[in-house]
DNA sequence: TGCAAAGTGAACCGGCAAGTCCAGACTTCG
DNA sequence: CGAAGTCTGGACTTGCCGGTTCACTTTGCA
């Protein structure tokens, strides 16, 4: 997206916000153009204008700007998950982000589910950031094991597997509950895992 | 629904099945009436005429029939998660239930991802049978702890949120990567974690 | 200052899918 | 047999929503 005036960049902006706001809210069927256009005084043309590929490009956009929120969320744990105090810190982190979201659709994941039966493309690119997710609790999980924090017979990308789909599902059961409590407990659940395998 | 001859059983239960296969691949919102009167050899009036209620109460049927199987599938372990064999059995049942099925829509509670925002009364519906479950495990947990198969400070019911999230998450992530292993890794961490509350 | 490019508003289109209607065919049972 | 109730087909209606068009205004730069 080249050659956006400061007016235009504003604009583009808005939608984005808004159109955020509307997907966490009610889902990506949910969300409909003409509730964007109502709430941020703009016009469907302007929609197309920015997003030529139309509502999937709309989703894509919103779903890097949610990945890079809830990254950022992260910071600095999810760097150096490579330490038992880093995995506290990093759980910490998530649950402070996540409180007070509980009744939207936080998880990058659970798009996929809504998304991929009629858009694949789409589906692959939020694919691709739960990959990147999953592989950054990997490769802490793999330092860990260099550094004989983890017992020598502990697979890292299994166990990492196994926290990241225990994520997901907190953040799953939290979200129909509307309570943090399923995240919480999830999360607690996988470090107990791990710590089990240290020596 | 009283009142139904022989006939009209068998079409009622061709559309629930038919819409069940359906839903099971492309989700609530991919799923079209016209779609299953093609698959089933019947008219949109036929339809209506079993399921009054329209798409919602299909759906819910489709998800009782649904919540039914896929208890069925976790017979006899579910009922007696009393013990560390217990446990391990119904790991296993729950993987066999799902292999061959990973490119499905399996999960019961990722549809009321899809379905929350816009039938708040389906979602009841569908969170119902998912608390139900949850329930299982956690009666299970009790006995244990009971039983002194868990050490007396360990929380059954937050333990049983932990593997209910855990397993919702690796159905999530299955559905993703089209792979059981998600699953499979997720289950054996809840395990792992569990025992780590043995005495 | 002027013109090309960017930005904007609103009416419009077309298709799709949920839900309706009704006429007629079967089934059941007194 | 025949009437009440059940089942069936398919054409029809309705409204929503993604996407298009086009005329117009604003912006920024040579």
């Amino acid at each position: 997206m080249t050659g956006l005036t400061a007016k235009g960049a504003a604009t583009r902006d808005r939608i984005v916000r808004a159109a955020t706001e509307l997907i966490l809210e009610r889902g990506v069927a949910g969300m409909t153009l003409d509730e964007i256009r109502d709430g941020t005084k703009t016009s469907k043309s302007q929609l197309f204008h920015y997003f030529p590929g139309g509502k999937s490009e709309l989703v894509a956009a919103i779903a890097g700007y949610q990945n890079s929120q809830v990254m950022a969320a992260q910071e600095p744990w999810i760097d150096r998950l490579d330490s038992w105090r880093a995995w506290q810190g990093w759980r910490d982190a998530v649950i402070t982000h996540y409180t007070g979201l509980t009744h939207k659709y936080c998880s990058v994941s659970a798009l996929v589910n809504e998304v991929a039966p009629t858009d694949p493309e789409l589906a692959t690119q939020v694919i691709a950031y739960a990959d990147r997710w999953l592989a950054q609790l990997a490769t802490g999980l793999h330092r860990m094991r260099d550094t004989k924090l983890l017992r020598p017979e502990a697979d890292p990308d299994r166990l990492a597997l196994a926290v990241f789909a225990s994520l997901q599902g907190g953040l799953l059961v939290m979200q129909s509950k509307n309570d943090i409590e399923p995240l919480a407990a999830a999360l607690d659940g996988s470090l107990t895992m791990l710590r089990s395998y240290a020596p």
